[in-house]
Formats: structure tokens, sequence, C-alpha cells
DNA sequence: AGCACGCCGACT
DNA sequence: GTCGGCGTGCTC
């Protein structure tokens, strides 16, 4: 055997630096994928090896030696790099930025990983073993493993640690990563197909182990999940694996258990940024063997080598875009990585995206309706109006309002109540000068908390006393302006003293609360639910006989088009929760603006209506059907600055045929956390022309002097 | 992104 | 006289 040659290798690292890194590795060359860590400047990072580069691109002088190739963790399989080449070219992100967010925390560490072991099984020699009569606190901890494995926190609560690990010093048994199952529960069984369930099927079936996008409508309570479920079936048949995207972290738990009960025996696998980050990486780790994935949208990059279809849940939801570094759509990079493996996607919603259902009506993607409620019992809830013009506010609420909530609770049933603002007031203003506490960083006003007696920016998390007297005039009254969940809270605890009321926004909830929240519900310890939208997703109360809902007016005429196509969503997904099966609900709405023709097809729960409107609205206006767009964000300390740096950018921006370039504007919050922020807005009907004119630009961009604090492009939304 | 180098204003 | 502001440049 001849010596390794040594290599340049080609390496891929987390920086915003556009480019890849060549290495000398004296070892030889390892599979692409392989994780490797190198000395970068004056620091030391974990990058990954794509191969070998071209001798003399880089001086032989400038190449530094490779520290380490990690070979305790499994090289990225092909299938993950190129679906992480096509997000760097799509959203116009490093490669190595896009490869080293999709790794799990503790792999970005060069550090070896230690799977967790908090499982003490028996070895084959404890099984034999007798012990004598006087080992007594031994003898007692063997008879526990040989009735069932023991966790590790339990040993330690029970004081058991010590002849824990004299057992394993013994050799009488060991620690594992998972409990070897009990015998598998029997499956919970599925519930009979309704026709229209059966009728989805029969069109989803066949399409398995081709690439097609199908968008499944189907109203709250159509059964959509247990379509999911018949379709999962059918490809573990098949020994494929499933991916499953959830919008919520708070949704996985009881997801999780659903899955686990219908597929008794199978691995199912979580994986969201509520988990440990050791548990998390060992998720990660276990996905290749796994048989169903469950995670929200950083789920989408997890190795799956049998990978048979992917289900995107609630495909509308916005938690599918990350917002920060590299801002992708797990929901179209899904679409993307159907199609790099051939497999069928299912984007399912009750109030699809206007840009999905766009594509389900051209034919693009395959519309399957699911109309028919599964529980057949079930009724829609009645939507009424409340006109604001016409019928008085009282603290925020009218009298229709206030008696629906008497009569409501009268009967011994829940209600809800939403209300998208949280805090006490929106504001706090002097009816002497009219002053609104400003925040002092955020072009944005200061939120009165008076639980905790403090002003709070909910931009950027400034936080100061509340005021004695105006600063500006010195009036000592001050007053609360508007409505908010806190003071909601105060006006219904003083108008129906009997109820027992419960707040649920961002202020009251934590983490792993949903679980407790939902078990007061059930257990009607709670008559009135307050909250904002983070009430209205996915949870079912299945008592709930009303629905408030106080604040909708913002949205109705938003400059921001998408605004009142969430609020949709939102107002469907408000009037899937209202009602029980023997008993329609009730949904109040109060609105200023009650012809607007959004509640019209509201009411009449026809959510396709109204997408088919909106469609037609934009096509009278000469608009494609969704937006097709890149917006150049930029933020600097001055807002001449963050202008002059997008200026620029539109001068250096490649003139193409069929691209627009706006000119410059402030962002719509101008300022958050002290910094000026601007925005250019590229436009096109065409996805090529657009993607074309950016990639040229891209580069173009890095050069651009003077530099400002951060820059980024948002690519939105991707169509295939 | 980090991190260092480098050149001009207010401080022990 | 120095500390430190952020503008510019560099990372195989």
């Amino acid at each position: 055997m001849s010596d390794p040659m040594p290599v340049r290798l080609q390496v891929a690292l987390d920086t915003p630096l556009d480019r890849l890194f060549d290495y000398r590795l004296a070892s030889g060359p390892v599979a692409p994928g392989t994780l490797v860590e190198v000395p970068f400047g004056r620091t030391r990072q974990v990058g990954v090896a794509l191969g070998e580069a071209d001798a003399g691109a880089v001086p032989p002088d400038k190449l530094r030696d490779v520290l380490r190739v990690l070979d305790d963790r499994p090289p990225l399989p092909d299938e993950v790099l190129r679906l992480a080449r096509f997000c760097a070219d799509y959203y116009q992100h490093p490669l190595g930025a896009v490869l080293l967010a999709a790794l799990p925390p503790r792999l970005k560490n060069a550090a070896p990983f230690v799977a967790d072991t908090p499982w003490l099984v028996l070895t084959d020699a404890g099984r034999e073993i007798e012990l004598p009569a006087r080992a007594q606190t031994q003898r007692a901890l063997l008879d526990q493993l040989r009735d069932a494995p023991q966790a590790r926190e339990t040993l330690r609560a029970r004081k058991q640690s010590r002849h824990a690990a004299a057992l394993v010093a013994a050799g009488w048994a060991r620690w594992v990563r998972e409990a070897p199952a009990a015998a598998s529960p029997p499956a919970s069984p599925a519930p009979a197909a309704t026709a229209t369930q059966q009728a989805a099927l029969d069109a989803l079936l066949p399409a398995l182990g081709r690439f097609a996008v199908h968008l499944v409508h189907g109203v709250t309570g159509s059964g959509k999940t247990e379509l999911y479920l018949r379709l999962i079936d059918a490809v573990l048949a098949r020994r494929q694996q499933a991916l499953v995207l959830v919008p919520e972290i708070a949704l996985t738990p009881q997801l999780e258990q659903h899955f686990r009960a219908r597929f008794p025996g199978r691995r199912i696998l979580a994986l969201h940024s509520g988990l440990a980050d050791k548990a998390r990486t060992e998720n990660w780790l276990a996905a290749p063997n796994g048989d169903v994935l469950l995670g929200t949208r950083l789920a989408v990059f997890t190795p799956l080598p049998r990978l048979g279809l992917i289900v995107v849940d609630e495909e509308h939801d916005g938690s599918f875009k990350q917002q920060d570094g590299l801002r992708y759509s797990a929901r179209d990079v899904a679409i993307a990585r159907a199609k790099q493996r051939a497999v069928p996607v299912v984007l399912g919603s009750a109030t699809p995206s206007l840009e999905s259902y766009a594509q389900a009506l051209n034919g693009r993607y395959q519309l399957i309706e699911l109309t028919q409620r599964a529980v057949s019992a079930a009724r829609l809830p009645d939507i009424e109006l409340i006109d604001l013009k016409h019928i008085p506010l009282d603290n925020g609420l009218t009298r229709p309002a206030r008696a629906a909530l008497g009569e409501t609770l009268a009967r011994g049933e829940q209600s809800l109540v939403f209300l998208n603002r949280r805090g006490y007031a929106p504001a706090l203003y002097c009816p002497a000068c009219a002053w609104v506490a400003p925040c002092p960083d955020c072009s944005a006003r200061l939120v009165l908390h008076r639980t905790s007696h403090r002003l709070k920016c909910h931009h950027c998390g400034h936080d100061a006393p509340i005021p004695r007297a105006c600063p500006a005039c010195g009036e000592p009254d001050l007053k609360p302006l508007g409505q908010g969940t806190q003071r909601l809270e105060e006006t219904l605890a003083a108008s129906l003293p009997a109820a027992r009321l419960r707040r649920i926004d961002r202020d009251t909830m934590h983490p792993r609360a949903w679980a407790e929240l939902g078990e007061a519900v059930r257990a009607r310890e709670v008559d009135i639910l307050i909250g904002t939208q983070m009430l209205a997703k996915g949870h079912d109360f299945p008592d709930m006989t009303l629905a408030l809902i106080l604040d909708t007016d913002g949205a109705l005429y938003s400059p921001d088009f998408r605004a009142t196509e969430r609020l949709f969503a939102q107002l469907m997904q408000v009037a899937g929760r209202a009602g029980r099966a023997d008993k329609p609900g009730r949904v109040l709405i109060q609105t200023a603006f009650p012809d607007h023709p959004l509640f019209r097809y509201l009411q009449r729960h026809d959510y396709a209506g109204y997408a088919r409107e909106l469609l037609a609205e934009r096509r009278q206006l000469d608009l494609p059907p969704f937006t097709r767009q890149v917006l150049l964000r930029a933020e600097a300390t001055s807002m001449d600055a963050a202008l002059a740096f997008l200026q620029r950018a539109a001068a250096l921006a490649p003139a193409t045929p069929g691209v627009t370039v706006f000119h410059p504007l402030p962002a719509p919050m101008a300022r958050v956390a002290r910094l000026e922020r601007a925005q250019l807005l590229l436009q096109s009907s065409s996805r090529q022309a657009l993607h074309a004119c950016v990639r040229a630009w891209r580069p173009l961009l890095e050069t651009i002097r003077p530099r400002v604090a951060r820059w980024s492009l948002d690519v939105d939304p991707l169509v295939f």
C-alpha cells in the first residue's frame, strides 16, 4: 500500500462570504459531505468537505491544514448536499451557511458528540447472576431491572445511582440510549374513512413514487390528519419514510402522541427547536433509520435516505418562513426536495395560501377538496357581525358581545375571546397635549403593561417605568389608549364576576403550558379564554360554543394585501373551533366594516370563493396571481446611509427585461432597536427573469461602500 | 460574521 | 499624552 497522497480539499464554511475555502489534507481524499475542523482566520470552524479543489486557484503558500476529519459523525448525504445547493442558489445565500444551518447544534461543534444514555438495562451476565442475600440494595435494583429498564432520573431520585454504577462496573448492567420497546401497544383503530376522504385517498395513493404537489383543501374537522395518517401508512408499507412538517412547536407533542398511537412499533421522531440540543442532535442522527419524522421548518433538511412522502400541514402558515439568516420557506424547500427525490408532497390547509391555490387552479398542483366534515353531526358555526358604526363600544366591548358571553356562561358553556394585542393598552397618552409614549429606539409606541407597571416595546424589548406625568407638558393624569388582553381581562372580570377567566398570550404562556391549559379547559376549570391569535392555532377545545373576535379592522384595509389573507385564515381557524358535535357554535365579530367582501365569504365558510375573487381581482389589475418579488433590506445607523446603500444597489441592478426595480423606501417599521431600515423592491411576473437578475446582482452588492450594518435578500415565494 | 488595523476626538 | 469610536480589509 502506498502512502495516501495529500489532497487539496474544498471546504464550505459558515461565513457570510459567498465562496468555498481550500485546505490541505495529508491523509488523502474524503467523501463529499464529510465534516472537518479547520483553522479559519484566528478561529477554528467546523466545515463541510465538498471535494477536491482545482490546483492553482489559491496559491499553495496560503493553504492551511485540515485540523481533523470529524469521523465521529456521519457525512452529510448526497441528497442533503443537493438540497443545500438548491437553497444556496434559490435564496442567494452562501452554500456554507446553508449547509451549517442544516446541521443540528451539537454537530457544528468539533467536540465529539456523545449520545445520551439515560436507560439502565441488564446485560446477559446480569440476567444470570444471583446475588447473595446480604447484598440487599443491589439485589433490589437487579429485581427492578428484571421488570423493566430504569431511567437514570428515576434512579437518581430513589438514591440508587451508586448501586447502578456498581452493577455497571461489575458488568451486570449497562447504560443505553433507548429503552428496548416494551410489547407494542395495539394500534389505535383508524376511524372509518368518509366518502370524501376515500376519494382523496383514491387520488393520492396511486401518486406515491413520483413527484407531484397535492394541495389538500379541507375545512377544520374534515379529517386532514386522518388522510395524512392513511397515506403515511401506505408509505411505511412500501418501506419508505415520511416527513411531516407542522408550523408550531406547541402542536408537535399532541400530534406526536397521535402518530405513536396509530403506528405502534414504528419509529416516530420529533425535530424542533423546543427540544434540548442533545435530543435534537440524537433525533437528527436517528432520522435515517426512523419511519416518520415530525418537525417544524428546520426538519426539512434532515437526511432521510428512504423518503417516500412529505406532508406540509397548515401550509399557509407564516411559521414555515425563517425570518433571519437564511430566509427560506420550509414549504417551498419541501417542494424542491420532493422534486429532487421524485416523491409526492401534500400541502394541507383549510385556508391555502393564495400562491398555492393559484397553482392548484392553473393545474400545476393537484387540488383535493375535503368539503365534508368527518364528524357528520358537526355543523359549521353561525358567523354574526356586530356593526361598530351603529353600536357603541364600552371598554372595547359592545352590548351584544357582553350579552352573548353572559348567556354562554349562564348555560355553563365556554367562550373564546380574541384580541390580537397583548399588554394592557397599546398606547399611553396625555389628554392635555396628545403626547403618546414612544419607544426611544424604534418607530413604535410603547405598550402599557399595568400588572408589571411598565411600558414595553414589543419590537425591541425596551422596558421602562410608567412616567408619573407627561414629559411634554407635565400633565399628571396620563390615560391608557385602546384595548389589550390585560385590560380586556379586567373589563370582563368586572362585568362577569362569576366567570373564571384565563388569559393566553406571550406574557402568560411558557412553552410547555399548553398541555396544562388543555387539561384545565377540558376539566371545565375555565369559562372564558381571552387571548391573542396564538390561541387560534391547532388547539381543540371541544366545549367552546362562542368565539368573540374584537379587532379585525386593521387588517381589512391594510396596504399589505397579504394581511387580509392572513385574517381570513385566522377567522376560519377560530370559526372551526367554535361549536361541538351536537351544537353549532356561534362566532361574533365586532367590525366597523361589515360590508367588506371578506365577511360575505366568511359567513358562507367559503374560502375557495374568496380566494377565487382575490385572484380575479389581481388578474383585472394585470398583476401576477401572487407576489414574485425580491426585497433587499438594509439596516444602518442613519436612514440616509440605508437609503444611499440601496440607491447604489439599485444602480448596480442588471437591467433585465420584465424586471421592475422600484425606488428605495424606508421600511414600514423604519426604526427598530436604534437601526434605521429601508428596503428596495424588485418585481417581475417571470420568476426566471427575476432570478437571473438577482443571481448577477448579488456579487455586486458585496462591493458597495460604505457598507451598512446589515443587508439581506428576501426571495418570495418559490413556484414550481 | 468576527476580528484587527488605523486614524481622529474627549478623557484619567 | 492615551482610550476608543467605527470605516476598511481579510479570512483558504
